[in-house]
DNA sequence: ACTCCACAGGAAGGATTGGGCA
DNA sequence: TGCCCAATCCTTCCTGTGGAGT
């Protein structure tokens, strides 16, 4: 049944991407502006609808018209320098590596060498970017025209510099989630493409579209989490069982890729909150306090003081690892699925009392 | 109403890291 | 090899917040 997953992971670019047509020529109509002042987009929208995806398929039809340079930038947790220099490494004429401790004004100045022609550059999860000065430095180039890609436009606009910010609410472009229609003709044409012969009907197309309330990734992750699960169950088609089970097995996964990729702090703090049920911040530092000891002896890294760790939890819970809720002071954490097992084991817990 | 307390998260500065260079 | 420098990560210090105690 299945024929290729790889069709449902998030950097699949389908060959044409459906009901965003409208979208793809407003942002063809502004790269190509004759004012170079007025090409700068930022596209903002819900998790999951489509951002990355669409300026992928507009830049690279873009490329393949004219002879524009383009780069992609992931600038999640990035610096200014970290930015610059992901940059300037993909670069036709570029480096292939640039020194972390490079200066930041020296990494411009080479970008701005290495930039021979018309160049795009889209700076991917740029919440964050605000606090950095790297789309300042960007807009500031000639020939480089800069797409920002962040959840909320509204809030990621007030956070910048007035003039940048002034530049980019021109070219905002805001996207909304799929309707179960358009959504559900996305998944059959996924299904088509990764899947053999149509082993998923529409009717249960529409059920996922509509259970992920249109968020696209949602849907695509659960229509693989569906295929997989038939398949284990030895099922020839996709049952409605298969479904209905498939959005619990789509976010587990999810969460599992996102707890193996960070970093080790971020796994001790886990694996903290995921054996208590349910835990204060006092006894999530006393715990922490406990077992750092063990768990960092003879390690590089070394434990952290409670601010740092603020950091890091904070971090979880943006990855749908941890939750929390309450005022400040008697605030409570705990894992969102605790079926999702830390990769780190602590050394026993001292009985309490 | 006030003060206290426990905590979150911002700001500033220090320690560490690693490339460049004599 | 040892020094310099910039970036990064973390700590220290601090302010803000909201419930609890008086």
């Amino acid at each position: 049944m299945i024929a290729d997953l790889r069709v449902f992971d998030d950097e699949f670019v389908p060959p044409d991407l459906l009901h965003r047509e409208n979208e793809i020529e407003q942002l063809l109509r502004r790269f190509t502006t004759r004012h170079p002042a007025e090409s700068d987009v930022l596209i903002s929208g819900p998790s999951g609808v489509g951002k990355t995806v669409l300026a992928r398929t507009a830049v690279d039809h873009l490329e393949t018209q004219t002879d524009v340079t383009r780069v992609f930038v992931d600038s999640l947790g990035k610096t200014t320098g970290g930015i610059l220099r992901a940059m300037l490494e993909q670069l036709p004429r570029g480096p292939n590596e640039v020194a972390q401790t490079l200066p930041t004004r020296d990494v411009c100045r080479e970008i701005r060498e290495a930039i021979t022609s018309e160049t795009i550059v889209v700076l991917d999860e740029g919440d964050d970017l605000p606090q950095t000065n790297a789309v300042g430095e960007l807009l500031a180039m000639a020939n480089v025209t800069v797409v920002v890609i962040a959840h909320d436009g509204t809030d990621w606009l007030s956070r910048l510099d007035v003039t940048d910010g002034h530049r980019l609410d021109q070219g905002h472009l805001e996207l909304g989630r799929y309707g179960v229609d358009e959504l559900a003709d996305i998944l059959e044409r996924r299904a088509r493409q990764g899947l053999h012969g149509e082993p998923v009907s529409r009717a249960q197309l529409e059920a996922i579209a509509d259970e992920v309330a249109g968020v696209a990734r949602h849907g695509i992750q659960s229509l693989r989490s569906a295929a997989v699960l038939a398949r284990e169950r030895g099922h020839r088609r996709v049952r409605d069982r298969d479904v209905d089970d498939s959005y619990e097995h789509a976010r587990h996964r999810i969460r599992k890729l996102n707890l193996s990729s960070l970093p080790f702090h971020h796994q001790v703090l886990y694996a903290i909150i995921h054996e208590a049920e349910e835990l204060s911040a006092s006894e999530l530092h006393d715990r922490y306090d406990a077992v750092s000891g063990d768990i960092y002896a003879g390690s590089p890294p070394q434990p952290l003081g409670e601010r740092a760790r603020r950091e890091k939890l904070s971090k979880l819970a943006e990855y749908d690892l941890i939750d929390y809720d309450g005022p400040t002071r008697d605030r409570l954490y705990w894992v969102i699925d605790s079926d999702v097992e830390p990769l780190l084991e602590l050394p026993g817990r001292m009985p309490l009392e």
